[in-house]
DNA sequence: TTATATCATACAAATCCTATAGGAATTATA
DNA sequence: TATAATTCCTATAGGATTTGTATGATATAA
């Protein structure tokens, strides 16, 4: 599994509206001035997650983008199979359950590669939206500063 | 970490050298029609696993490529970051490592995607050609078929 | 009515990936 | 020596993907 720009962008807008959730909508102009991620891309992105039912919208002056869910119901695995595909470093899952079943020339490859896709799955199917917020609080306390992300 | 046709079919020529160690050089003309692989892209895949030192040639006629080390020396891992690049979903062990360290915005993430660079990297760095062809044979035993690899 | 958002589509630019082409250099063999 | 078969090397073409821009439509609070 690889993760683009996109999917990078995609995943720092969730975790913005993870620490804002409950505080009603954020403005896409500000995430992408603060993450400096460029703004009309961002838009893009945000219609792929509303569309997959990760986020809500609400239009027009004051409008914005909240979570859909709790940051707790989003697992990054989520995220980063509606913005890039498949965890699999090659195919998906069950082709290549189909491939090993066929147990042809190169099944024990494709073995392995089916337990890289089932590491990954393990990590990111597990860790939340929620997860990320307390790991990087968690890192931040450890330091100087607190953490802070005012939108 | 995503696998490129260009790095399946290096993987699987590898396999093919692997099933075939010390007994001499095996031709890319009979990996490509076995294999499937477009004869003038393996040529390519071939002229950088060898400058990555993985295989080692005789030219001319009789020619061919055989592996430069044995099976067991030669990493899954190894392979693939020579001809795709790095495990890690985004950047590198490094980057995300100095990303982890200092203790922005995100965090909490990058810590995450280093944890699975290195979920990827225990699997394919201990995985070796050998393993693989272990692996194969004993998948294709519990079939009816015996396996053959005859080049 | 106006200002400010989201929504949607089209398109442009850049990059990467895949594959092909043509030939040079090397070597076994007749 | 000539020939055939192979690796070696570079260039390049075509396509796919990614990234980003442009333009305008639609919705809504003030």
């Amino acid at each position: 599994m690889k993760i683009s720009h996109r999917g990078e962008y995609a995943l720092k807008c969730l975790m913005a509206l993870s620490f804002n959730y409950g505080k009603g909508v954020v403005q896409l102009r500000s995430i992408s001035e603060k993450e400096g991620i460029p703004y009309k891309f961002l838009e893009q992105i945000m219609i792929a997650l509303k569309q997959g039912g990760l986020v809500k919208s609400q239009k027009g002056k004051l409008g914005g983008y909240q979570l859909s869910r709790s940051p707790e119901e989003i697992s990054l695995g989520e995220v980063i199979r509606l913005i890039d595909g498949p965890l699999a470093p090659l195919g998906n899952e069950s082709e290549l359950k189909k491939l090993v079943k066929e147990r042809g020339r190169h099944s024990g490859l494709y073995a392995v590669l089916l337990d890289v896709r089932n590491a990954c799955s393990a990590i990111l199917d597990k860790q939340s939206l929620r997860d990320i917020c307390v790991k990087t609080i968690e890192l931040q306390e450890k330091g100087t500063e607190a953490y802070m992300y005012f939108i």
